[in-house]
DNA sequence: TTTACCATGTAAGTGGTTACATGATTAG
DNA sequence: CTAATCATGTAACCACTTACATGGTAAA
């Protein structure tokens, strides 16, 4: 399990409340990493009892007080530990490719609509996950000036977007597989 | 969850044991989906109490008594009914970019040995995908030929094939980042 | 006689999802 | 007055992993 070691890096790189971490898990970490309130904070305090992190309560002005967390001691050496051990490399659990395997017993064209809505949807990562990368990794500052921690940052990104680039290019084969098997009984 | 679903595929293709289930979930299926014995057992019991499959007994000789499993109608319906629901589509959810992330906290030195790691592993599963391609999907039958079912089965194949390739182009680029930020200061 | 493969299961624990629950502030 | 955002939690359930357990056959 990484939960814990995804939010002592997030606190790492910034301390904040468990409804930030929230928000974190939606937005950049969450492009290799989910996570829902309810599992944060049932994690965070457990950490606390572990004694990996911190709180201290903050007073707001027009909002409610909030807990913010950093990381501890232990916490950072717990997180240098499991850096030293090795994960193993992980396969894909895609619903998709079951479905399509199960088209063979059904009807290829509800299929062809099903790919095409997961078409949509890794478009607008792709272009989400690039406007990120123009917002935070282009202009001044880049090209070899960034920080070991913002370098890093980028090459996880980099990731996302080679990712959703291959997911669409497979989603155009799989289209045209399936139109290639259902057209010539079906007319098209 | 679309265990059921995936099981469900698998015995429409080809009836079998939970035994075999479990072997194919770790060849052709196991490409995008794994389950263990453990799990495959108990979703097929109650897969069994729902009707959706049907269970006979096979006497073997020279090897332990297995239950057959097959589809039922019920099951056929199931899935049916399955496959016309959209489905999430899912993200990734990746240890290693938390690691690297993390490795902004840590020595970057002990990542690139595990990277290594996990470039060697990928590189053994595309090599074992394209020994699967070569001899499923080529030779006399091949090129348009195919039966509705082979073709989809090797879509599948394809989107893990593109997927192997596509992490190991990655997994160069992680390297890179990772000697050109510990490079210059550790003379590695 | 040891290892590998065939074959089926139980039990305990962990992690993750979904639903429920509260309550303040700000903008329309 | 309603919806959205900020902020934190509990409870129940479900899925999945890991460890344990059994027992036969075939090949080295």
């Amino acid at each position: 399990m990484a939960l814990e070691h995804a939010i002592l890096v997030s606190l790492l790189e910034k301390p904040g409340s468990g409804y930030e971490l929230a928000r974190r898990f939606e937005r950049s970490i969450g492009y290799f990493w989910t996570a829902t309130h309810q599992q944060i904070y049932r994690v965070l305090k457990r950490m606390v009892g572990d004694g990996w992190i911190d709180v201290h309560e903050v007073a707001q002005q027009g909002r409610p007080d909030k807990k913010e967390y950093s990381v501890a001691a232990p916490g950072r050496e717990a997180l240098s530990q499991w850096l030293h051990e090795p994960v193993e490399p992980e396969s894909i659990r895609h619903d998709l490719a079951v479905k399509i395997r199960g088209a063979a017993f059904d009807d290829p064209a509800v299929l062809i609509r099903e790919v095409e809505r997961h078409h949509r949807v890794h478009s607008e990562r792709l272009a989400h996950y690039l406007a990120g990368e123009r917002r935070d990794f282009t202009g001044p500052g880049a090209a070899g000036t960034l920080d070991a921690g913002r370098e890093l940052q980028h090459v996880v990104l980099r990731g996302g977007i080679a990712y959703e680039r291959m997911t669409l290019d497979w989603l155009d084969d799989v289209l045209a597989t399936l139109h290639r098997i259902h057209g010539p009984e079906a007319g098209g």
